[in-house]
DNA sequence: TACGCGACCATACCGACGGTATGCAAACGA
DNA sequence: TCGTTTGCATACCGTCGGTATGGTCGCGTA
């Protein structure tokens, strides 16, 4: 993949370099494949091809197809995270903030990495006890945190439970969306009815957070608890 | 699995009711195992080895491992649809048909056969194209219609994209809130909280319909479109 | 009732894949 | 310079999804 191997990027050792480059060409290789072809499709002869060493190497630096795959799950959400994060650091208002997050959102979730590796396959590969860990995803952390500053604007204050549990059906809610733009045949134009649903249902909560209503109550006024 | 397959179950043949025992126990069987164990780790050996048959047979049925999983996929996802339409048929106002399809569905996601093969491995399994048809899928359909009702209430006519895109939302919150509450340790205390915020934004929708605000306007306000 | 036919399924087999055991060379610390 | 360890190559195995082929028995028909 890269023609001479990394010359002493940053390692200490020169072993370490070249190492570290090697690993560095089986994730380049195996989320190019895994985008392309999926979890299943990918043999692990295609990716050590691809990176031109053998499963020794690649043995080496993980311990099982499902590791590798976590790896690149990682990585891509992670980069994906630092780049929303850019566009909700750049503003302070809480409903500023969501505006920039969901719309470069809707452009990372448009690209096939991200939609395949983490929203389509992620979940059934990793299985449920790293889902579980949801809360440790930067993406999620970012949702979650915009809303605790929007659900506590107002002094509407609710405990930590309901707002994590909201985190989760809003990002949900975000990832099906992403996936919606991303097979739609005009891209464009789902977003932009997904910027206006979000934003519906953002307004909404909005006029029902500044309102002071108590939630408990409004709650039971709309799905009444019957006996 | 039945000890002398059906006798004379309601087909024309006896021939016919054979062939349809045997694939309804490797149905049952293949929906047990890919329940318990997941679609990768669940082999065909096993599946027949259960069911008391061979290959031979399971391939007479169907086309492929995925022919079988999307089998039992539709059936277990059209079960539950029965199930919630029960529910919602005993309801003729919209909110009342959402409150009742609500508590039914968090019920039935808990089940270890929904959340695992159409929740979880699903989408994953059956691909992008099968997710594209996802308006097909029984669920799915009871969801958008229950919606169509509420924002359809008090004259407030969105076009049909709209509300599509406001269905797929929903349902994608509801999927993931079912795999939050079924990978709860409290599940009750859970399925409380969902509701809870479930009732929070169809309170909140509620509220801004029946005020008979303009969706484009109010969007427009909460997610400015900055330059 | 004899019979030919086709549905239904069993058996045997193949190539590919994930994973492991072992060996080896080169770079590192001393 | 030398022993050690790290990084990777090679060879191999068991299992799995899928296929090709053959057999058998119920069923419509004459």
């Amino acid at each position: 993949m890269t023609e001479l191997k990394a010359s002493r990027a940053g390692g200490a050792t020169r072993r370490q370099d070249f190492s570290a480059a090697t690993r560095r060409d089986l994730l380049d290789v195996a989320q190019r494949l895994f985008t392309e072809q999926g979890y299943a499709a990918t043999s692990l002869d295609s990716i050590v091809a691809g990176a031109s060493v053998t499963k020794g190497a690649l043995y080496h630096h993980f311990d099982s197809k499902t590791g590798v795959f976590e790896a690149v799950f990682t990585r891509v959400d992670e980069a994906s995270a630092r780049e929303i994060q850019q566009a909700v650091a750049a503003e302070t208002d809480p409903w500023r903030q969501a505006s920039g997050g969901l719309r470069v959102f809707l452009e990372v979730v448009r690209r096939p990495a991200y939609r395949r590796i983490v929203v389509q396959e992620g979940p059934a590969v990793l299985g449920p006890d790293r889902v579980r860990a949801e809360e440790s995803r930067p993406t999620f952390a970012l949702v979650h945190r915009i809303l605790e500053g929007i659900l506590g604007a107002g002094g509407w204050t609710t405990d930590d439970a309901t707002v994590r549990t909201f985190s989760r059906l809003f990002f949900g809610a975000l990832n099906t969306a992403g996936a919606a733009v991303a097979l739609s045949d005009d891209p464009e134009t789902e977003v932009a009815r997904v910027e206006q649903v979000v934003g519906l249902l953002l307004a909404a909560v909005r006029q029902l957070v500044e309102s002071g209503a108590d939630l408990a109550e409004v709650t039971a006024r709309v799905l009444p608890r019957d006996a």
